[in-house]
DNA sequence: TCATTATTGACAACCGGTTGTCATCATGTA
DNA sequence: TACATGATGACAACCGGTTGTCAATAATGA
């Protein structure tokens, strides 16, 4: 056997920095939009609702997010007392309404987007194309084996709300 | 201007499949070492020991696992009433014992060493070397360029403790 | 139609991490 | 030597996420 013996190394190797930057990225995704009354988790239940086109229940918002149900309910009603989303009715269900952004939502989110492009400008700057894509590559690679695998079995953070998608689900 | 503007965009995708890789390999990881009775915050308290090879200090142990030193402390005490570690005399502070690991703490790590290695093992089935290596560069410039980048100014989790280190620090 | 099952929201408890405060030990210096 | 400053541990509060439970609403099937 002996398959180059050496991947398994620099896999682990890989996985350690996957954790690191994860830290790094997360702590400066939330200094990032912090003068805007922000943060990442609230930036990204802004993003679900923007993207998908339309307003949505916690559950389609949890899925998207790939968090469970009750942490996405967390955010939505501090974000709710703070103004960036408000409840409309939900013709199909009476107890789960449909979140939209509000205008300060919506702002903020746009306001998010332009500051973190810049962002990734300078910090893309200097890679070249085919360095990125290669890692991308890997990671997806990484990201689909890890689905596909003996551990992963039958565990989901949220499953597609079933019914509910008659959406665009596009920008 | 426009250095290939779609860098930005892969650098983005990049970024979120940082985030939900490092979900599942948290998850993957806690599942992994479960039936050991361990979690992966103490599986790295007790690598961090391991790897410098001699009783450290909370914020030693802090520093090396890149969290801060309450954080560290909170799973220091939790381990200490769990058996996994025991606190040593330190000669150089009264108040600031060297943690060191009992015999049930070396055999569980020894034994999540061991299934992690055959875990990454299959992992990294089929992947090439030269794939690995390429996407663990473009990781390492990332991490090198977001520490020294604007955002991060000053930012270190706990920064490393001066005095202490005449330790030979590797396996 | 009616009974059963699956979704959903609210709530509480927990985990692992952060920040902040405070008292104590260590260190350096006037 | 005495004092200011820094490092450290204990503690409490918080954040964002998880799990689990419960009641109420939808969806499904006999």
């Amino acid at each position: 056997m002996a398959k180059d013996p050496n991947s398994v190394d620099l896999l682990t190797d890989i996985i350690l920095g996957i954790f690191r930057l994860n830290g790094q990225l997360m702590a400066q995704g939330d200094l990032l939009v912090q003068p805007l009354g922000l943060t990442s988790a609230r930036w990204q239940v802004l993003g679900a609702i923007a993207i998908a086109g339309s307003p949505q229940t916690a559950p389609q918002i949890a899925h998207a997010m790939g968090v469970t149900r009750q942490g996405t309910q967390k955010q939505l009603k501090l974000m709710l007392s703070e103004g960036l989303i408000e409840p409309r009715p939900n013709p199909r269900h009476e107890r789960s309404p449909l979140h939209a952004l509000t205008r300060k939502g919506r702002l903020g989110y746009d306001a998010a987007m332009q500051l973190q492009r810049q962002w990734a400008r300078a910090l893309a700057k200097g890679l070249t194309q085919a360095e990125l894509a290669c890692a991308q590559d890997i990671l997806l690679a990484l990201e689909h084996r890890l689905e596909t695998s003996m551990l992963a079995r039958g565990r989901t953070r949220t499953p597609p709300p079933a019914h509910i998608p008659k959406e665009p689900s596009h920008a």
